[in-house]
DNA sequence: GACAAAATGTACAGATCGGTTCATTTAATG
DNA sequence: CATTAAATGAACCGATCTGTACATTTTGTC
């Protein structure tokens, strides 16, 4: 009952050998013998590979965006525990085995063209989780909830390369520490 | 007089072109083309791609700490005031055009594995920029040192990496208003 | 101008790249 | 069981990849 079908277990898979090896690193031909789907079916559902890793893309922004709301409703009910939890969710994500840096600063570092649609798609997903942010801190009556969610989302961002770059010790902690500060500094 | 050496304009070239272009979507056949130099000289300087990557990235960390440490020194005189000038400095580099996102950053995007050469360059490059930040918190009789740093570097790294993927408009005012925040916070 | 060092252009090797072709096999459906 | 659709394996294309070989030309020095 509503297997996954070919076509998604392609992306699905695809997304884990792209997150863990980098695009260019990854020829098609990996994915074929990692994946154990064939070439013909991936060109029969992606035109080109481009096309393939912006649907992985597209798959990673609804996952990571679920696991990020589910986890914070779950952590707090407050609007305020809301914006903390954010970061209380970041670090057991850094935490976590399955954590390996963010995929689209690694696609936008992998194509620097901001007109290209494998960096647009990662600008989309960045715009997207500033503006739940925003929704946030607007919902615990900040000022200027549009200006905190942008300085939290700094911290966030710069948690994750920290971590991916300098190891997973402190990048988290630091950044919980300094949202805190910057959130009582907005809250009335 | 110390006309830079053949192998030094190679470093310096290939350096604006992997900065550019990225590492695995440069081959060395288009580093020939743009630099002039032939393929002999540049594997009679270098064994391997990889050496010559690294070697431009040692070149990296040399100019970009050069560049921070000569414009904070002119921008401010006090301990405290050079913390904040971290972030002007880094404003001046994001707004102008040589700005490309972080190298260390991308470098560590593409070459995943910690233990890898090209990464573990890019976390000793993080890891002098946070000691210096830490030399200026302690300078500026700041309780954790260590802490303070670390946290403002991660709305560093935040603010490159945003620059890059969303645009220059917001992040390095963010960065600098949130760092104000936090240095107040930790001073005495 | 003679000599040595440095740099060059070109061709090439072997592997891999993204992508195509096509005949065959598997799976689902009547 | 017959038919159709889905998926496969394998060979192949031209381009590009890192790296090498070698003969030639340029450059600097006496």
């Amino acid at each position: 009952m509503a297997r996954p079908s070919k076509q998604e277990e392609l992306v699905e898979k695809a997304l884990k050998i792209f997150y863990r090896d980098g695009f260019h690193a990854t020829g098609m031909d990996k994915l074929v013998e990692e994946t154990g789907i064939s070439k013909t079916s991936m060109y029969k559902y992606f035109r080109t590979k481009e096309d393939l890793i912006l649907a992985t893309l597209e798959l990673r922004d609804q996952q990571f965006r679920d696991m990020m709301t589910t986890r914070i409703e779950a952590l707090a009910d407050t609007p305020k525990g809301k914006l903390v939890a954010c970061f209380d969710t970041l670090q057991e994500w850094i935490a976590s085995d399955a954590f390996n840096c963010c995929m689209f600063i690694k696609a936008a570092s992998e194509y620097q063209n901001p007109s290209h649609p494998i960096h647009a798609i990662a600008a989309k997903h960045k715009n997207t989780m500033t503006t739940y942010m925003a929704g946030l801190a607007r919902d615990a009556g900040v000022g200027d909830p549009e200006g905190l969610a942008r300085q939290l989302m700094l911290l966030k961002e710069g948690a994750i390369v920290t971590a991916h770059i300098q190891g997973k010790a402190y990048a988290a902690p630091d950044a919980k520490d300094a949202a805190r500060i910057l959130i009582e500094h907005a809250c009335p």
